[in-house]
DNA sequence: GCCAAATTGTTGACAACATCCACTATTCTT
DNA sequence: AAGAATAGTGGATGTTGTCAACAATTTGGC
């Protein structure tokens, strides 16, 4: 029954990342990927080459809505989609360079707003959070 | 830098306990209130007699987004609006009959899902999440 | 080999949520 | 009394989430 604020006070601290990197969105989300385009990009630099499949379990999405957001992400070129040889219903994605490059802005971003909203815990809390967060 | 990941593990677990409420919400969502509108009601069942103004701040919502909730939830029944007699600007916001009655079936249907979710920890595990998170 | 069932990705339609800005009314400050 | 600040409302617009239908392909049983 005390549970019931856990899911209260998650929403807030995502809420709080949310805010922090849409504040700076604007030095580097040059090419407008936003927030779930960046998610895709992070997962994609971790499964590449990747189906779309892999990229909807990763992020917890509607395959419909991945499906856009891939298709914008390669309108921009931030990734390219081929063919899979085993299997024609799948496109194996992967990162151009421009795309990779996006990837560290995005990795530097989040990482200081992270350090920032984490800053009241000690290294070793953030650890446990990390690992209390993984097993879930 | 190897906090990026937080993010990412937070973003799930919110997600899973979004899909595990919204799963069963033919059940205890009888008013169609949503997401957001179940917040509105369980930090006002905390906060009663509240302003719009504390709302927003509890939720970290727009406060247009709060006006336009509280007004159809009050439409609904499930919170009523007087004038406060210090400040002729605010609302306050209380809970009807109804609206205590929804509150006490969102917070079992939250119970339920988030033990079912946190599952994987123990007691004292969850006790420290939950101080973790309410540190940041 | 063949057919039903499951999987992969795409698209449309629509609802819910978020953001930005302007506006009124009221209070606070000095 | 004038100007700044605050509380709440509303419009406009964009983003994200959800659901259902669909074609193309693969899989598994027989």
């Amino acid at each position: 029954m005390p549970d019931t604020d856990i899911a209260h006070l998650t929403d807030r601290f995502m809420r709080r990342i949310h805010a922090s990197l849409s504040a700076r969105a604007h030095i580097f989300d040059t090419h407008k990927v936003g927030p779930i385009g960046g998610m895709l990009l992070l997962t994609l630099a971790e499964c590449e080459p990747a189906k779309v499949q892999d990229l909807v379990a990763q992020v917890a999405r509607d395959k419909s809505q991945v499906t856009r957001l891939v298709k914008t992400l390669e309108t921009k070129g931030l990734i390219v989609r081929k063919g899979d040889v085993q299997d024609a219903r799948v496109w194996r994605l992967t990162l151009t360079d421009l795309g990779r490059d996006t990837v560290r802005e995005l990795q530097t971003a989040i990482a200081e707003a992270l350090s920032d909203i984490l800053s009241p815990l000690e290294a070793d809390e953030r650890e446990t959070l990390r690992n209390l967060l993984r097993r879930l």
